[in-house]
DNA sequence: ATTAAAAACTAGGCTAAACTAAATAATGGT
DNA sequence: ACCATTATTTAGTTTAGCCTAGTTTTTAAT
């Protein structure tokens, strides 16, 4: 089965916005999400229907196949592969790896990403501290939760973040609070709903609701 | 300027045939090396004639322009530094970086490049002993001879292959005769014109004059 | 239950890049 | 210098992916 880019990018918005989104996608959805417009998705959903990576009837939603699945997650792990390489070996910034990663991933040759792989040593998770598909798909996605639910005392690592935007992602790195960071938390304030955290049991941190709520932590 | 995927190539296989071939570029040659019609390339021709990165005259042949030229060797570029990166880092066999190279050419990413060369560390050749461009597009072209000329009690080191089939890169591989080995010619053969070489000042290697005038030798 | 608004789809058109078949220009051999 | 061969270009289609405009279906409000 092959995809082009164009397919390969909408199976991938689909793949995102099934796992998110509760009920079904609507194109309108999927049009906002790959910005192009509600008549081009239409057109698209009847091609993908017919290369059976989605099931769809027209007007009456779609679902996302095992194949199409499959597929998705296979574009989705050669991006955060890619994220990792150009964080990692590159040392580009957390916010300018989407762009490049968006063109890499469609690369086509297996080989390539099991040498980048090995290369990589095998990561979990990528620069954003989503996990990584492995060839078959399988995620392995640990159970986690938002720094300002934990309680006090609680010990965690740093594994993601939910907003990745640019600005959000600087301020991070300024305080400290990098993906992978062993933190514990040491008070809360109910009043308001912010945090204050160790982070690798050395620097303390403070940080509001808004900010805590925004990072995902592995509890310990 | 921007160029599509396949206006690069056209005029990446333009630049090639340029160089080598003596006088002026045919149609027909460029169907011939990028596996196309005769047809598709006079319909190119006109659309890069537009975009004045070639100087065309229907019936009457084509130059390559300068600013075609500057974009051409940034592709060339760009192929040669993802073949490095394949082979030292990747581990990929000579022979099995050039579809995979032919795809990563053509992401946009000055950043990327810039990064990739920095962490390549400046190479001056690929694997198969091309020189890359630097990122005006400038190519250091040391003198090279084949290693067939060559006189008894020269030295040098190996910098190139003409024939770049899979067969032969695997064949110096094994013989251990690599891009860059310092080699010094030991004799020669009038009779058949083979030559006895000492690689890396310990071991002597045969080759027939049909091997020896492949392979590119920088004279020092 | 009706109907206005929203969502989704179809039709038709555009561009890039390829193709086949047909037309035209250049070339070479006598 | 002629004419047959070869090279090249034009014309007309095709496919993928997008668009706008217009139509149909669903939905939600009264």
């Amino acid at each position: 089965m092959e995809l082009t880019t164009a397919e390969e990018n909408y199976l991938k918005a689909i793949y995102h916005l099934s796992e998110e989104g509760k009920k079904s996608v609507s194109t309108n959805d999927i049009a906002a999400a790959i910005q192009t417009k509600p008549a081009s998705v239409s057109d698209m959903l009847r091609k993908l229907g017919e290369k059976e990576v989605i099931q769809y009837r027209k007007y009456y939603g779609l679902q996302i196949t095992e194949l199409g699945k499959r597929l998705a997650l296979q574009t989705i792990r050669k991006h955060r592969l890619w994220e990792v390489f150009l964080v990692d070996k590159l040392h580009f910034a957390w916010d300018e790896v989407h762009e490049v990663a968006e063109q890499l991933e469609h690369i086509q040759s297996p080989l390539l990403i099991e040498r980048l792989d090995a290369y990589l040593n095998y990561p979990k998770f990528d620069p954003h501290g989503d996990p990584i598909p492995d060839e078959y798909g399988d995620v392995r996605s640990r159970p986690r939760i938002a720094l300002n639910e934990m309680n006090i005392d609680q010990g965690g690592q740093i594994v993601a973040v939910k907003d990745s935007s640019a600005a959000f992602l600087r301020y991070l790195d300024k305080v400290g609070a990098y993906i992978g960071a062993r933190i514990k938390v040491l008070d809360k304030v109910e009043f308001d709903g912010s945090v204050e955290i160790l982070v690798d049991q050395k620097k303390t941190l403070f940080m509001s609701k808004d900010v805590a709520s925004n990072i995902l932590v592995l509890q310990s």
